[in-house]
RNA sequence: GUCCCGGUCGUCUAGUCCGGCCCAGGACCCCAGAUUUUCAUUCUGGUAACACGGGUUCGAAUCCCGUCCGGGAUACCA
């Protein structure tokens, strides 16, 4: 047994920032590792010494922990990372590998390579000439002397270390997303373990490692398929028990073609800086390629832990949609109350003064409650709240509402008059004197009280009812140009809500300006 | 080229292992209607798929074969 219980590992390489695809097979492994009880670690592959930065090692932590993905062993970050197997860089973890490699060697598993790049590359053209039907490396050093090797030496060339493959062996490989599959190793060449400079190659470390951290599962994107055959061997030449593989499937792009890192709208923290709930990121990224029940979208992170099994990973590729993400993203917001989804929304409001959130913010609770059905990123608030912070100007669509019928001049004046002598609450930034605490918003319409008075919704609607009777014009024709002198726009909350959170001053003010034209 | 994997509504999928409950269910999108002071939300209804061709079987989305299409791999990247 590798470990008595499950040990699963997301590694990525700080090569880039952390793309969706990522996100899923890290998000796969930790559900499974927490779905079994088990212990989910982050290593860092950072060998390619030239790609590597820290800058994407940072990018790629903070997007797990926006996701909501926490890690018992690996780097230290935000609360998580430590653990008994490190360290969790493989740049720190140099001379495991060399001696790792010295058992091999010893074995008769690898060997040194003396090519030059040119040389493989010629060797490589050479198969490719004869038609074999592949073309890896041609296994030149494969079955060198050790009078050749010295000539090597004497020459100043410093070897790469080679695994030998077996010839044309038959291996069969399970895979808990795809089941049995047969594989032969005349697909594989030598493939190269180590470099003279002492720093290992992917499949080497990846295999050093998982053993040294009894890995027990290994969830990974199909691009690895073959390396897990690769690897199968290494396994086999360290005597060492293998995991229980999983390949998955890639996630494609619109056209179908794999998503690539260099896709900016790929980064997870493109996602966060737009104002995509995590939680609907993480649903949304989790149902690409697995489904929580045949009838049923939404959940959590825990309900998902709760029914998550490798096994339950689809075999085909999934397209990313970007509207039913944005779906999502609305289930969400909607699902917040208020005061958590202004709390959620600030960073993205700076529009804002400060003193709002503190001096007013039921008002401004009020405010974002009105706005929650009608948006899906948290980024969206700010364009269509600036209407209460700053007089707007009509759009296209307000100066048409204004314009239909020239009567409505003298309704606005006439209502400014009624707003102005009535109790309507004062606007922002005067104190509303709790006005906001009373009546939450957006407000029911359902049982408009026949008050005379302003200082809810329902009775601004009352009394506006009764003055568009006294007025003798038709409700629904009044109510327009009054939203396009309030709001300038033709979107937007109840009518009457609108009235309560601009205020007395406001409304008074923009109906006379609208009324003068 | 060679090897591997896949192919259910436009998209994500349930069903496929253990053929009949599937003339295929859910969700997004789209369309229509209801509610309504706009937009949005909500509710109701609708359009829309088993890639194709052969088998096996009383019966196939489900099993077998072939074709086509898509993806992945084939590095001194991971």
């Amino acid at each position: 047994m590798i470990h008595p219980t499950p040990r699963l590992r997301f590694a990525p390489s700080p090569t880039g920032p952390l793309h969706l695809g990522g996100a899923r097979t890290a998000m796969y492994n930790w559900a499974a590792a927490r779905a079994m009880g088990g212990t989910f670690l982050l290593r860092i592959e950072d060998t390619d010494q030239a790609r590597s930065t820290d800058a994407s090692l940072q990018v790629i932590l903070t997007g797990l922990r926006w996701l909501g993905i926490d890690w018992d062993e690996g780097p230290a970050f935000e609360g998580c990372g430590g653990g008994d197997y490190g360290p969790y860089f493989q740049m720190q973890r140099l001379p495991r590998y060399r001696a790792a490699a010295d058992r091999l060697l010893a074995g008769g598993h690898a060997y040194p390579c003396y090519c030059t790049p040119e040389e493989i590359d010629v060797g490589r053209k050479e198969l490719e000439a004869q038609k074999a039907g592949f073309y890896g490396y041609n296994g030149r050093c494969r079955n060198l002397t050790a009078e050749q090797r010295a000539a090597f030496e004497r020459a100043g060339r410093r070897p790469n270390l080679r695994f030998r493959m077996p010839v044309a062996r038959v291996l069969q490989v399970h895979d808990l997303v795809r089941g049995e599959v047969e594989v032969n190793t005349k697909e594989l060449d030598d493939w190269v373990m180590l470099r003279p400079d002492g720093v290992p190659l992917y499949n080497f470390a990846c295999v050093v490692d998982d053993i040294g951290m009894q890995i027990t599962h290994v969830v990974r994107g199909e691009e690895h398929f073959l390396n897990g055959v690769k690897q199968h061997l290494l396994f086999e030449a360290f005597g060492a028990e293998r995991p229980a593989f999983a390949h998955i499937p890639l996630i494609l792009n619109k056209d179908g073609k794999k998503l690539s890192k260099r896709d900016a709208d790929t980064n997870m923290l493109d996602y966060r800086d737009k104002g995509y709930p995590p939680e609907a990121v993480f649903n949304y990224i989790a149902l690409l390629g697995w489904s929580f029940s045949g009838d049923r979208d939404l959940f959590t992170r825990q309900e998902m832990v709760e029914v998550f099994r490798i096994e339950g990973i689809g075999k085909s590729g999934a397209k990313f949609d970007e509207e039913k993400l944005r779906w999502m993203c609305g289930e969400y917001v909607r699902r917040w109350t208020p005061a958590e989804c202004l709390e959620r929304a600030r960073p993205w409001l700076a529009t804002v003064p400060a003193e709002a959130f503190t001096q007013h913010r039921a008002w401004l609770q009020n405010v974002i409650a009105c706005y929650q059905e009608r948006i899906a990123l948290l980024g969206e608030f700010q364009d269509r709240i600036g209407w209460l912070l700053a007089d707007p100007v009509a759009d296209e669509a307000a100066q048409k509402n204004l314009a239909k019928d020239p009567a409505s001049r003298q309704w606005l004046a006439a209502y400014a008059d009624l707003l102005a002598a009535g109790n309507l609450p004062p606007s922002y930034p005067a104190d509303r004197a709790g006005a906001d605490e009373a009546v939450p918003l957006p407000s029911k319409k359902d049982a408009p009280e026949p008050v005379c008075a302003f200082d809810t919704p329902s009775r601004i609607e009352a009394a506006t009812r009764a003055f568009t009777e006294q007025l003798g014009v038709k409700f629904g024709s009044f109510v327009h140009p009054v939203r396009a002198a309030l709001t300038g726009t033709d979107k937007g909350p109840g009518l009457f809500d609108v009235v309560f959170l601009l205020g007395k001053d406001a409304c008074v003010r923009r109906l006379r300006a609208a009324a003068a034209g």
